[in-house]
DNA sequence: AACTATTATGCTCTTATTGAGCATATATTA
DNA sequence: TAATATATGCTCAATAAGAGCATAATAGTT
């Protein structure tokens, strides 16, 4: 049998994520369908400029700080122009720019735990995912580990696995079955909301141990806006107190002169993030771990 | 100006640990300088199936479970022919095949800190890399922060940023400065150390909240063994006692009624992984925290 | 001006986790 | 039998994390 080096393309996939009016919202082209993205081409001199240059060209957004999420490449593609999808994740604190702004849980309903809608959408997959387990424990035990079912902890950070697991049991409109969209999340073409989902998992794991949250607040911000950024993006509430408490002992922000006005109620003091103190700060250790409420 | 789609070829690069005599081993070619890589052929029904075969044509080893490190491609590369390099770590409990195992601190000697031979090693990188950073505050932070100096922690997961911190520095043989490997590592070939470099801290941040080092021991060991073995690959002593309590705490093991024989001292009591209870154990939050030795 | 609603902020209390090390148990070897 | 070596059980102090009470400071209302 002949060996023949396979050629192929290279597509490059971004999600940009932003907050605003409390939601984690996600750039989107075509009505909210697809990510940004565009093959490699001969005049982009790296990946991440090949990159840069799709988002800005079909959205008028320039990228900043980029990280690489996954390369997609074992999907039934074409066996003689084989595509390689490497997608990428960034942050930026205005999403002011024209175009599809989107909320994350538009496409994942289920993971903003926040309000007590969603109680609703993770009865109506649990029963739904119970009827796709039926009897096999090998399914029931993931359908538990995944959504916290049955004594087991919901962990923010399993977004993929989630998705994953409803598309495996046909709950989501990409597998071909019918769905709702206030339960099933809204759709998008290709691998683009597993994309998106990689992203998802990734930036909440991100934000324990790293700063990442700095990247999507204003330079001055209240501590409460700090702790709804934090709410906003893993999905759940926090206690305030204790928010305040870790965020404070861990040094990562520091006193302005400032305070919050126009508002009711005490007036909050303004905060700055420490740059210099944690440049790198995963590297110190420094953390910031949800103080969950249960 | 012309827009052309680059055509690329994909090149899939293995990284192979296994441990052996309390060291951990990588798998490698041509004497240690490469690692086991191959291009993408048509033949290949996806990434991973081409990676599993170079490395079976290359080292007769099969491949069992495999997670996707990186992709590189933003290297100066040939604009004609463009190469995109994706990475993938691999475990294994036996590394009895034939072929190049080579101890991970062979490459990087300052990252075992269990005996106090590395703190030669680091003291001479330590004095290098303060004659690179000179005055420049930025310079000297980052050396502080990657190598855990004045005063601050080292962190066994920032194995990429010591090793791309001692590029940039001109410290290491890649960069084209003379060293000695005694100090500053053996080389490899291309960028193949850098993807090591990226393993090792995949490999140390995993191991911390997922049950990855069973893959590495026997299926019967004591809980010296286990210890050892998270050493091995964290590169620091643990307390052992503590060790023991939270293993034990964690519920991932269970005894066996089966005792070790032929060493000096009481005989340690022979423990199984318990599977059933952590299959996809990070979701459920199981940790194997480093109970650390100051 | 007094009162109410609302948010910020300080503080305590309890419990769980972690780092450290002492004490005892059970084997081998001299 | 004594010495040595390792395993294992247990305590103690320091710290971190979850929960909630109490007080402070503002705007709006009566």
């Amino acid at each position: 049998m002949d060996h023949h080096v396979a050629t192929c393309r290279a597509e490059l996939v971004a999600v940009l994520t932003t907050l605003r009016n409390g939601m984690p919202e996600v750039l989107t082209l075509q009505n909210g369908r697809c990510l940004p993205a565009g093959p490699l081409e001969t005049e982009h001199t790296s990946l991440q400029r090949g990159l840069r240059h799709w988002v800005e060209q079909q959205t008028g957004f320039r990228l900043g700080h980029v990280e690489q999420l996954y390369t997609f490449g074992d999907a039934a593609l074409a066996q003689q122009d084989r595509l390689v999808r490497i997608s990428y994740m960034a942050l930026t604190r205005d999403g002011q720019t024209q175009g599809g702004w989107q909320s994350w849980y538009n496409y994942f309903p289920w993971e903003d735990r926040r309000t007590n809608a969603c109680l609703t959408v993770l009865k109506t997959i649990e029963d739904r995912l119970k009827g796709w387990a039926g009897d096999q424990p090998a399914r029931l035990e993931r359908c538990n580990q995944a959504f916290g079912l049955n004594g087991e902890n919901w962990n923010d950070d399993a977004v993929l696995e989630r998705y994953e697991l409803l598309w495996e049991a046909g709950l989501v409109p990409e597998a071909g079955r019918e769905t709702v969209s206030q339960i099933n999340g809204q759709p998008m073409l290709w691998d683009h909301r597993r994309i998106l989902a990689t992203a998802l998992s990734r930036l909440r794991a991100k934000i324990r141990y790293t700063p990442a949250v700095f990247e999507l607040v204003p330079e001055e911000f209240t501590l409460l806006h700090l702790q709804q950024a934090m709410e906003a993006l893993s999905g759940r509430l926090m206690h305030k107190q204790n928010f305040r408490r870790l965020v404070q002992n861990q040094q990562l922000v520091e006193e302005t002169d400032r305070y919050e006005s126009g508002v009711q109620g005490r007036p909050a003091r303004l905060y700055r993030f420490r740059r210099e103190n944690s440049e790198n700060c995963y590297l110190s250790g420094a953390k910031l771990p949800l103080g969950e409420i249960s």
